[in-house]
RNA sequence: GGCCUCAUAGUUCAACGGAUAGAACGGAAGUUUCCUAAACUUUAAAUAUAGGUUCGAUUCCUAUUGAGGCUACCA
């Protein structure tokens, strides 16, 4: 790539000039703004202190020595700090032919076997997931991907939370009022069927405490002293000493669940390489807390509680071990660090987990670095933020949650109603366009969610998803499929995507931006791995795609008649299909041959 | 109270410390009915406030204001 060529050649041309052995941080390169002459721009402000000139001829010394030194270098010109450099044409076009029948473009082997970790979706066993859990899972999954084409090895991984009181609400509401009721008795999917008795749970047991509040208990005493939340936590118990009954119940409803989820996973087309269950992991990491005790970095209270203080590093007391020997959630999590440091030994443990367990992850980091394992370094914590609705914020309690299916199935009624209303599918049989609106209803639905910087608190709003203009999935498919379609019609009039005839064709601005688009993309594949955030691939591809609309039309590629001319717009809109085709994939999204 | 994150056009989003802060949707004005398209062109419109750091700040630091989150012997 030219980045690199020009990186090396600065470095050499500073040095020369200079005799300063710069690094290659120091070398700022970028596209040049559209309003100067030039492709790339090198900022020479960083060496302005070594060559002890003013930035203007520090930025001609280097542009003169790079036009000599350097084959790409056509040409360049200075303004204030900025040397602009031409790239000949020559370079675009070689780039172009080498590389436009290159499937796999922008995609590294992989080079490396010591695997990153990514770990998401994680969901709980009592209830159906949401639209928050689907921004979860479509991080981890498009970040999976990312990885992989930056060359790394990834191994996705859920840990399912299977067990502990909130499972066991649901079970008891259901012995309670279930009357047997199962999903195929009801027609429920597994997880709303059990989704359904969590609901049901919570409204029983918020009776029982506002009854006892108006007995004259105060709130907190009554959320503990109610029968149905002392039920649900003999119902744990039992469960934690293996009764056979609980635990038959236990595995009949998760297994329903199990199957729900296997289905919204499978509608959302995410998946993983291996799945673990809290049920098995929950013991794991008491050792590890011994051993902390043992060495003298926990301590343990009077009680038997083991906590650790964390004041040095600007976090709280926390507890480790309850004075009952139990676990809570920072020990396991310890387990399954370790557990998983011991399996691969990665290169990084990523975990996509919502904003609000960002303490709880940075507790755990210093917990584990304390206890002496130095690959603490290596949990990285994907923190993501909320999903909001324009009706307004999600709670669960409230009812207000968006529900994954119904969501999913919204989205592809929308862009159901949308193709029908622009005449889309008037060629499509039944099968064609049944799947037409799942591509893009989903399309939509995922683009929507991960152009968006994960950090951020977002705005979901699903009717301007579904648009096919604007900054939208289906608009950047819609480019995908124009492209393929206008190559089908060269096909048929034989015109074919031939090579580019280098000495004769002529490159038109804007050919040459689109080009330059194009060819960055490696680089936008490492800044996103980088970066971990699929909205800089996302944001990437709907550039690539207007870029393309902008200047691009059949027209003006099928009616060129100079031979030249028509097969580099071939051969161009070829590549420029490959690459949206390889952004999408990036993100999860496919994208239709046709719409 | 303490800690963390966020704050950019009317709205939803961009911008490794770099040049005149980009888009999209929606406004306004105009040209069109030719491509798989109500499209195209033009236009108005934003860095919460006050300081600081430097060649240069939306970006880094400090304070203030506002929004969200965390601060359980829940997971």
């Amino acid at each position: 790539m030219i980045e690199q060529i020009l990186t090396d050649k600065v470095m050499e041309a500073v040095k020369s000039l200079y005799q300063l052995d710069a690094t290659a941080a120091q070398v700022q390169l970028q596209n040049t703004r559209k309003e100067f002459d030039g492709d790339i721009t090198l900022v020479v402000f960083p060496f302005t202190r070594a060559s002890r000139k003013s930035p203007e001829t520090t930025a001609a010394e280097i542009g003169e020595f790079l036009k000599t030194n350097t084959a790409e270098v056509g040409d360049f010109n200075v303004i204030k700090g900025f040397l602009n450099l031409s790239i000949k044409k020559d370079y675009w076009l070689s780039f172009l032919s080498g590389n436009c029948n290159a499937d796999r473009f922008g995609f590294l082997e992989k080079d490396a076997e010591q695997p990153i970790i990514v770990e998401y979706s994680s969901p709980n066993t009592n209830k159906p997931l949401h639209l928050g859990h689907i921004r979860n899972n479509l991080l981890g999954f498009s970040l999976s991907r990312i990885l992989q084409a930056a060359g790394k090895n990834v191994v996705k991984v859920n840990l399912v939370n299977d067990r502990g009181i909130h499972i066991c609400k649901s079970m008891l509401a259901w012995e309670r009022w279930g009357n047997g009721e199962t999903p195929e008795s009801s027609g429920l999917k597994g997880d709303h069927l059990v989704g359904k008795y969590y609901v049901i749970f919570d409204k029983q047991y918020k009776e029982q405490i506002a009854a006892l509040v108006s007995e004259g208990y105060n709130a907190e005493d009554a959320a503990k002293k109610a029968p149905l939340i002392v039920e649900a936590q003999q119902i744990l118990q039992k469960w934690e000493a293996g009764d056979e009954e609980t635990i038959s119940l236990w595995k009949k409803m998760n297994g329903w669940v199990y199957e729900g989820f296997a289905v919204t996973y499978k509608t959302l087309g995410i998946e993983f390489d291996k799945t673990y269950y809290e049920s098995q992991t929950y013991l794991l990491g008491k050792e590890l807390v011994e051993k902390g005790v043992q060495q003298g970095v926990y301590s343990r209270r009077e009680d038997g509680s083991v906590w650790i203080d964390l004041s040095a590093e600007g976090l709280d007391e926390k507890l480790l071990l309850r004075s009952d020997g139990t676990s809570v959630y920072m020990t396991q999590d310890m387990g399954t660090a370790m557990q998983r440091y011991e399996e691969f030994s990665p290169e990084q443990l990523i975990y996509v987990v919502g904003n609000e367990q960002e303490y709880h992850f940075n507790v755990l980091k210093v917990v584990l670095k304390h206890l002496g394992c130095a690959w603490a370094g290596s949990i990285y914590h994907l923190s993501y933020g909320m999903v909001e609705l324009p009706a307004g914020k999600m709670k669960s309690r409230e009812g207000t949650v968006v529900d994954a299916d119904d969501l999913m199935q919204e989205m592809f009624d929308t862009s159901e109603a949308m193709a029908r209303e622009l005449g889309k599918i008037e060629t499509f049989d039944d099968t064609e366009a049944h799947k037409l609106y799942r591509t893009i209803g989903l399309g939509a639905l995922k683009y929507f969610i991960l152009k968006v910087d994960p950090k951020k608190n977002m705005l979901f709003n699903p009717a301007e998803s579904v648009d096919f203009n604007g900054n939208t999935g289906p608009f950047i498919q819609y480019t995908y499929a124009r492209i393929k379609s206008v190559l089908r019609k060269a096909d048929e009039a034989g015109f074919g995507v031939s090579a580019v005839d280098l000495n004769s064709v002529e490159l038109l601005p804007q050919e040459k931006d689109l080009i330059r688009k194009v060819h960055d993309f490696p680089a936008v594949v490492l800044l996103a791995a980088e970066m971990h955030s699929p909205a800089v691939i996302a944001n990437y591809a709907f550039e690539l795609a207007s870029e393309y609309n902008r200047f691009y039309h059949e027209l003006t590629i099928l009616k060129e008649d100079n031979m030249a001319s028509r097969g580099l717009r071939l051969c161009l809109s070829q590549f420029t299909a490959k690459v949206i085709a390889n952004s999408l994939w990036l993100l999860g999204i496919e994208v239709p041959e046709r719409m």
